[in-house]
DNA sequence: GCCAACGTTGGC
DNA sequence: GCCAACGTTGGC
């Protein structure tokens, strides 16, 4: 069991889209190291799912792996902002998985509060912010998770 | 809206 | 393979 963390801007899709829709596809990622790590989701991963570009920005709630890595259809689309020319069918370059919701947090964590916390201080978050898709240690998910109890 | 950080592209 | 130019992310 593996531990991840993944941005959305709300305004785009939110943890309460997810709750509505139950499960989503997480297409459009178009970077190499947030790709590779999709590639390394197992099923039964946890997410933890995280609003940035939002007032405050952080983590939401939990989402869960239902789908492993597999071809993002979107890089074949010519009308997506997510077409990749370069990109071959017997290729793939970009992946995607599904998630499903688990639970929205009571409370939002945000993210000045995860770099003021004991425990949290080498997250990937805080080390290297651009990065979208990101490994979590079990225990930075589970205090994380904590602090979302409120 | 600004801009620093940083990932990607492409000429050489 | 280097690195300057460029584009994007995302906090503020």
């Amino acid at each position: 069991m593996n531990y991840w963390l993944m941005k959305s801007e709300p305004d785009v899709y939110s943890i309460d889209d997810l709750a509505r829709d139950g499960s989503t596809h997480w297409e459009g990622v178009r970077n190499y190291s947030a790709r590779n790590n999709m590639r390394k989701m197992e099923l039964g991963d946890l997410v933890l799912f995280y609003h940035s570009n939002a007032k405050p920005p952080g983590v939401a709630g939990i989402a869960r792996v239902v789908k492993t890595a597999y071809p993002d259809p979107h890089q074949w689309d010519r009308n997506s902002k997510y077409h990749d020319p370069k990109s071959t069918k017997d290729d793939p370059r970009w992946s995607m998985v599904d998630v499903e919701f688990v639970e929205q947090f009571a409370e939002l964590v945000p993210l000045d509060r995860i770099k003021a916390t004991m425990g949290l201080e080498n997250m990937v978050l805080v080390k290297r912010s651009r990065l979208s898709v990101q490994p979590v240690t079990p225990q930075e998910f589970a205090i994380v998770k904590r602090l979302g109890k409120g």
